[in-house]
Formats: C-alpha cells, sequence, structure tokens
RNA sequence: GGCCCCGUCGUCUAGAGGCCUAGGACACGGCCCUUUCAAGGCCGCAACACGGGUUCGAAUCCCGUCGGGGUCACCA
C-alpha cells in the first residue's frame, strides 16, 4: 500500500480569493500534482454572519481562472456537517475531554484586558463549576460554549517548510472553544475534523497559523488520528512591510484625497459631502493614518479624488484578472513568493512548476509583494504569447470590464488590436489605447493638452500640417497600413518635416489623444473615411479654440 | 508585552564550510533604437544586519545583540 498525497485549499467564503490565499492554493495544488496525489476543495463556513453564497461562486471563480482545479467533484461545505461534528463533540464531553463554558464574552474581555495590564499573554483558566451552578445556569438557560480540554503538557511538532521542530511549552496552552454558542464548531475544531474525514496527508498553510498547530494536533491525539505533514509558508508583504491586505489601496487613496484638499483648498467636510459620506467618518480617517476606510466607502471616494478602479494596487485575484495580466503569469510570480527551482530559473510555465516543484526549496524568510517584477513577467508573457493566443485572454478580460468599447469586437478586430499593440504591459494597457478604435467618430474627445501641445503651439504648426495631411491622405488610394505610410513618409521628406511633426498631429486628430498604438496601424484599422472624418472634425474643433 | 518564526543587493532570490572578487531577475542610472506610449538592445550601480565564537578556512555551523514578522477571539 503505497501512500498518496492528500492536500486541500479550504478557504473561507467571505469575499474574492486574495493573492496570499491563492498562493496558499497553489502550493498545496503544485504538492498534489507534482506527486500525483489529489487536491481537495472545502468551503469553511462556520461563521455565519461572514459566509456569503455569492463570495463561495467569487472564490471558485477565481480559483478556475487561475485554473487550480481540485479534485471532489461534491464540495465539502462545513456549515452542512453540524451533525457530524457535534456527535464527536457529545463525544468527547462524555469522556471528559470538552466542557462546557459559560462566560459572557464580556467577562472574558475583561480578564483579558486584566492579563494586558499586568503584561502577560491571557490564558484562559477553566472554573471550578460545582453541580450546582451548572444546574443554575443551565436553568437559566445561559449560553454556554464548549471548550477542549487541552492536556496541561509540552506540545511539538516538526514543520517540513521551517524545517525543524516547533515547541510550544505547558504554559503557553490553554482551553480552547470548539464550539461556539450558535452551535457552530469552531474553525480549530471542523478543520481537525474534516482533515481527518478527507483523508489530508499534507497540510500547506501561512505562519499565522503556525501556533495553531499545537490546538490541533492535541485534538488529533484526543479524537485518536493521524497527525499530517504540516508546513507553515511566509508570510505575503506589502512593499511598505505590512502585512498584504487592504492598505495600500487605502494609503493610496488618501494620498490622493490629501492632494485633492491641497488643490482645491477646500475641507474634509466639503470632500465628505462630495462624496456622500459621513463627514466625521472622513475626518477619522484623514487624521488617522491607521485607519482604514470600507470597500464601499473606498468606491465613492475615488472618482471624487479622480481615481479609477484600474488606479489601485491590485490585492486581490480578481483585481490581476481585471487589470490585464494572465492567470499562468500571476501562478508563476506567486510560486516565486516563497519557493525557488534553484539556480537562475524563474520563468516557468504551470507545467514546469508541476515537475519541479518540491517541498524542501520552500523558503521561509517573508517575501514583500513587488508589483513591477509581476508587471514585467507579464509583459514578457504578451510578447511571447503572440495576438492569436491573447485573444481569448482578451475576451476573458473584457468579460469582467464590461464598460470597454472593445466589448462588442469580433474575434479578428482583437487579433487586431493585439497585434498592433506590441509591447503592452497588460492587456489593459492595450485595451486603454484602442478604445478610440470603437468610439464612433463623433465621440472623439479631444484632450486640452495634447491640442495644445500638437496643434495648437508654435503658431498653429500642427493643425496646418495636419490640413495639409487631410489632403495627402485624401489622395491615398490603397488604404493599408504601408501605402499610407510611404505616403505621409513622401510628405515628410518632401516638406523637409521630422516624422513625428505629421505622426502626433494625426494621431491627436484620430485619437483625441497623444498616446495610441503605432499610427499606420492604426490608421488601416479605422480606415479612410472615418480617418478623414476624424482629421476634418478635429481641424473644425481646433481651428475654434 | 509574553510566546513563536524569520534575517544575502531597494525587492524576489541562488548559495547546503573552500567553486564567492557572492550569481540571476525586477527596479534604478547611463547610452542606443524610435511616429507617441510602451517594448527592445548594450553597459553600469547595488547585499551576506551586527558582535562574539568553532574551523587551516564561514554568507553557509553555534551563541548573543539588533531588526522585521506572526500570534495571543465564541474569525478563519
Amino acid at each position: 500500500m503505497s501512500f498518496q498525497i492528500v492536500t486541500r485549499f479550504a478557504p473561507s467564503p467571505t469575499g474574492y480569493l486574495h493573492v496570499g490565499g491563492a498562493r496558499t492554493a497553489l502550493f498545496n495544488w503544485l504538492l498534489a500534482r507534482h506527486s500525483g496525489g489529489q487536491f481537495l476543495l472545502r468551503i469553511e463556513d462556520t461563521d455565519l454572519a461572514r459566509s456569503s453564497e455569492q463570495a463561495v461562486k467569487q472564490l471558485l471563480d477565481d480559483l478556475r481562472w487561475l485554473g487550480l482545479n481540485w479534485d471532489n467533484v461534491e464540495l465539502v461545505f462545513q456549515s452542512k456537517r453540524l451533525e457530524a461534528y457535534n456527535g464527536i463533540i457529545e463525544q468527547l464531553m462524555s469522556q471528559g475531554m470538552a466542557y462546557k463554558a459559560y462566560e459572557t464574552p464580556e467577562e472574558l474581555e475583561g480578564q483579558r484586558r486584566i492579563a494586558e495590564r499586568a503584561k502577560r499573554a491571557y490564558i484562559y483558566k477553566r472554573p471550578k463549576l460545582t453541580d450546582e451552578q451548572i444546574r443554575k445556569y443551565e436553568s437559566e438557560g445561559r449560553p454556554a460554549v464548549v471548550r477542549f480540554a487541552m492536556p496541561v503538557r509540552e506540545f511539538r511538532f516538526h514543520d517540513v517548510v521551517l524545517g525543524k521542530e516547533i515547541v510550544l511549552g505547558a504554559s503557553q496552552v490553554q482551553d480552547f472553544v470548539i464550539r461556539k454558542t450558535d452551535g457552530m464548531p469552531t474553525y480549530h475544531f471542523a478543520v481537525v475534523v474534516d482533515d481527518a474525514a478527507m483523508g489530508i496527508s499534507h497540510i500547506l498553510r501561512g505562519q499565522e497559523h503556525l501556533l495553531n498547530t499545537v490546538n490541533h494536533i492535541a485534538l488529533q491525539e484526543a479524537l485518536g488520528y493521524a497527525r499530517p505533514t504540516y508546513g507553515h509558508l511566509p508570510v505575503i508583504l506589502n512593499t511598505d512591510g505590512s502585512k498584504m491586505g487592504k492598505r495600500d489601496r487605502d494609503k493610496k487613496i488618501r494620498h490622493r484625497a490629501n492632494v485633492w484638499l491641497k488643490n482645491t483648498k477646500r475641507s474634509a467636510a466639503e470632500l465628505a459631502a462630495a462624496a456622500a459620506l459621513e463627514t466625521g467618518r472622513i475626518e477619522g480617517w484623514l487624521a488617522d493614518d491607521g485607519r482604514q476606510l470600507e470597500a464601499a466607502e473606498q468606491q465613492k471616494l475615488m472618482p471624487v479624488v479622480g481615481l479609477e478602479a484600474g488606479d489601485l494596487p491590485e490585492i486581490l485575484v480578481h483585481d490581476f484578472r481585471a487589470s490585464g495580466y494572465l492567470p499562468d503569469v500571476l501562478l508563476n510570480f506567486l510560486a516565486l513568493l516563497g519557493w525557488s527551482p534553484g539556480g537562475d530559473r524563474e520563468r516557468m510555465s504551470v507545467g514546469e512548476m508541476v515537475q519541479l516543484f518540491s517541498l524542501d526549496r520552500v523558503g521561509q524568510a517573508n517575501a514583500k509583494f513587488n508589483r513591477d517584477k509581476l508587471l514585467a513577467f507579464n509583459t514578457e508573457a504578451c510578447a511571447a504569447a503572440g495576438a492569436t493566443q491573447l485573444v481569448p485572454a482578451m475576451r476573458d478580460f473584457l468579460s469582467v470590464n464590461a464598460d470597454s468599447p472593445l466589448g462588442s469586437a469580433d474575434a479578428a478586430a482583437l487579433e487586431k488590436v493585439i497585434a498592433m499593440n506590441v509591447g503592452m504591459r497588460t492587456l489593459r494597457e492595450a485595451e486603454q489605447k484602442s478604445r478610440f478604435l470603437f468610439l464612433a467618430d463623433e465621440n472623439i474627445e479631444y484632450q486640452a493638452d495634447a491640442v495644445e501641445k500638437i496643434l495648437l503651439k508654435n503658431d498653429k504648426q500642427g493643425l496646418n500640417v495636419l490640413g495639409r495631411m487631410r489632403q495627402v491622405l485624401d489622395e491615398t488610394l490603397d488604404w493599408t497600413a504601408a501605402c499610407v505610410e510611404a505616403a505621409v513618409k513622401g510628405y515628410c521628406a518632401s516638406a523637409s518635416l521630422a516624422l513625428g511633426k505629421v505622426a502626433q498631429p494625426i494621431r491627436v486628430a484620430v485619437s483625441g489623444t497623444s498616446i495610441s498604438p503605432p499610427i499606420f496601424a492604426s490608421l488601416e484599422f479605422l480606415g479612410k473615411e472615418r480617418t478623414l472624418r476624424r482629421i476634418d472634425n478635429c481641424l473644425r474643433f481646433a481651428t475654434s479654440q
């Protein structure tokens, strides 16, 4: 009988998948796939208040997008396993290994405060209740939790990632809650029961769980379960060293809010009013760097201070998807956060990672999440992929960016757009540069600074060139990028003008801005008629300025 | 604060006592290319946290200091 490695990913459905969670999922997935074992998915929804069906959907969607497929057809939901948990809890209680505890949250909070003031860690002490007291509490209907009676002794376990024995002294252990007053099991309990039930052999998780492990092994011992192999992954941090979370986004919004206040010379109260938010809330937030806005509040504030969805640093898998990153690139980058195949090897396909993955090459130092490098990886991958292959990725990108004018483009058009955007760093970058190609000619918005700098400056030199170019282009019969290029360059030569002096006015005329894909490919895509119409529109607009 | 974990360029890392004058990637700087933004090419800058040991020899082993992180929930 040979052992099969069985790993799992067990998120709680509280929202979209976070990159930290994705990294945990990836490592477990890689371990399973590398060894030909199984990777299972379980939903830890024992916190009724925070779990939602919507979040489950989002989680699965993110996992699918990444390609981290799971092997259990039937998902395990902890909320559906109450009977199993309760049976085991009853059994533990009847054996004296667990007991009801009646303290109220307020009482516990008070004790904690005392411990904190005394500068020691709070350790729960089981009160010695008489039978009479218990009867009294029960008849009062006082809510009770069930606590596991932790054996008071030292616990130790081996960690495969850290490569060492973790030891927790007897004075550090305490009786922990295994069933809440609402009747739901706690994480500590459900995780142990389910990992055993699902035959999990290896558990890779974030280092924030390191000390929890002793609770879990104590429970395993009490229940007669085998102990799985544990490995605790280093934490992913923000660039400023804080734990990766919402903070990076908040920081950016805060910065822009302060700029807004300074530039407009208005007050925090006016800012709050403009965003339809509570004044006190905004004032408090601005005054205290430690505070963070809720996601809904962030969304209201962003347009006011001039931020768009894509401007914030991404932290959720979904953010990266919406920003136009390729899933395999994200996976590659995430894998490198805490793991290395050794040597100079960095860029890997998913298949290569599966082949190369090994636990003893997982690192133990925390890693900061460096978006620049991810961007560089994505740029390379886009260049390597080729236009045809990127069409489905672009489709996917558009599916989560419903407001894009490229949404209606067919595959051939998308392929052309991608092809003319060589050098793009993200799908979004290509999409934004190419939007003008899909707008109605009348809907081109001429950017004031571009019009000023490229058309009006120096005695309307650009505008004059544009007028003459209209003539040249009108006379160009064969409307291909090559022919248009020849015509424009011919004109440049005869007029002794640098190409830039001519290309930029055309660019502004057709796109409204000074940035676009290479101009000749853009013009070919637009077609002669639309190009001329846009030039006419622009001529009229700029002349009136 | 107690307990636990960690510590190689700015960042991610390679490095398992001599192969290290410490390698790669990203970022950064310079130059080149160029119709914009990107992309691309070439060159360059840059680290073993500190202090003690052990050893003929230490980035690699041990101890201490310092620094960073995690955790102390009826959240997972």
